[in-house]
DNA sequence: ATGGACGTTGCAGATACTGCAACAGACCTC
DNA sequence: GAGGTCTGTTGCAGTATCTGCAACGTCCAT
């Protein structure tokens, strides 16, 4: 809507992918150099991209203390993270917490397992939509037709022979997972890794997260850790609770 | 230098504050409501602002995703992390990795100590750069213009009665870091945590990073943290001479 | 019902952005 | 060391683009 912005803001995506001087900048936004020079001095002067020493421009710190503040304020967080940890400290696997918004699933929190083998996983990182636990249980509360409409739109990698193929079966996929209220990765995303997921709801029922516990083969087998749903579920229903208001959390003052 | 972009930027810390609607919006940035409409418009559409329920503007998805690529494109941090990892194993507490950029220190990286108490920090957040151990060693390496500009335009607050209280107290403990060539915080952000850090160079000699072992007091005492000082030097020169291409790591086909 | 608050749209005017072309500096080649 | 190229930078004139206004729609509360 408003071309200079839409520029410079483009800039940050093709810096993402690495750093880039001046001229490879202005070649791909398709303007002059000397446009492009005034775009990245504005970018420049509030700190998100960065000049490195041999001159090229890269993504800036500002971005990154931005992104924090970001999560931070991400109510859902603050209150589930003591939770998380909580289920981290009884199963001793890694917890992970997710957010939908706007086509994308992002991991927004997440406690590392206590065993050596770790997954590979970073807070703010978009999840692989189609086969994730969580990514399942987010999209299938969403309405019908956006349901529909963003499965059409999405890519199916695949990552392993288990992975979600096309839209049709990741469709079914979600309708089964918002029946049974929880969800699974099975070797989806990489070979040996499995997760159960379940659905943090707020006042009006709309799921508004999604957390679950992951943990390789070599640690657990799919079926021990299944046996951890209910802890699972009960977690996410008591953040569920606390979100929404109904558990008046410790020191409550309605007395 | 764009007075459109840098009005929409403008937005964006303003919104790391906390959700506001568009009024809000348009009386901080001091422009018209339809202005400020069309600028939240175009940062929506690239995804770095999201119009939650309540019609109220909060910071996007994409903005976080957009952080934690910027992240992983920092080559220092993929080369340490194994080393921060392997240094975690051997203490068992927790390791920071920081980097410095245009007035503001963060956190690039980190390895939960295996204790159960834990400190507050979080990858991306700016550090409390009076009184940070890492902080100290990267802004000792500033040209000395440079950081006696810094040192007068900071805060100093008191976090502590140990935190470093002025200008002066904290140039003179720059020099003293930098002649050593290793930094400590001991009880200067929060009473009970110490730190030992030391410093990582490229291949000229700079400070390009620095890495930090920080435990609370209930675990051990500041003067056992210090008798990893040797393993955290070691540690950070190892990063360096892999960063600075001294040390061919592992498949060299130098042959 | 009626008033107010908030978000949204079309429009005319002018500000602020664009691309050009020329300059400056670094680096390399010969 | 001179000449060439490549990159980043600046001033300028033209106009595309942004701005603020005012009017409208919608929702909520009185």
């Amino acid at each position: 809507m408003s071309q200079t912005v839409d520029r410079a803001l483009s800039i940050l995506p093709l810096l993402a992918e690495g750093p880039a001087d001046l001229g490879q900048v202005a070649d791909r936004l398709g303007v002059h150099k000397s446009t492009a020079l005034r775009l990245l001095r504005t970018l420049h002067e509030h700190g998100m991209v960065y000049r490195q020493s041999d001159q090229r421009y890269r993504l800036g710190a500002r971005l990154i203390a931005l992104a924090q503040e970001a999560m931070e304020n991400l109510d859902i967080r603050g209150i589930a993270h003591p939770h998380l940890v909580r289920l981290n400290e009884q199963c001793g696997h890694t917890v992970h917490l997710a957010v939908y918004e706007e086509a994308e699933v992002l991991y927004i929190d997440k406690v590392e397992s206590r065993y050596p083998v770790r997954m590979y996983s970073r807070i703010g990182k978009p999840v692989a939509i189609t086969v994730a636990a969580v990514a399942k249980l987010l999209l299938a509360d969403l309405p019908e037709a956006e349901r529909r409409a963003l499965a059409d739109k999405l890519d199916y990698p695949l990552y392993t022979a288990r992975s979600t193929p096309n839209a049709p079966a990741f469709l079914r996929e979600l309708d089964k997972v918002r029946e049974q209220g929880w969800a699974t990765d099975l070797g989806g995303h990489e070979e040996s890794i499995n997760c159960v997921a379940a659905p943090i709801r707020g006042a009006d029922g709309k799921v508004v997260a999604a957390m679950s516990v992951s943990a390789p083969n070599v640690v657990v087998t799919a079926d021990e850790l299944l046996t951890l749903l209910p802890l699972v579920r009960r977690t996410a229903d008591a953040i569920s609770g606390e979100y929404s208001g109904r558990t008046p959390v410790k020191e409550a003052n309605t007395s």
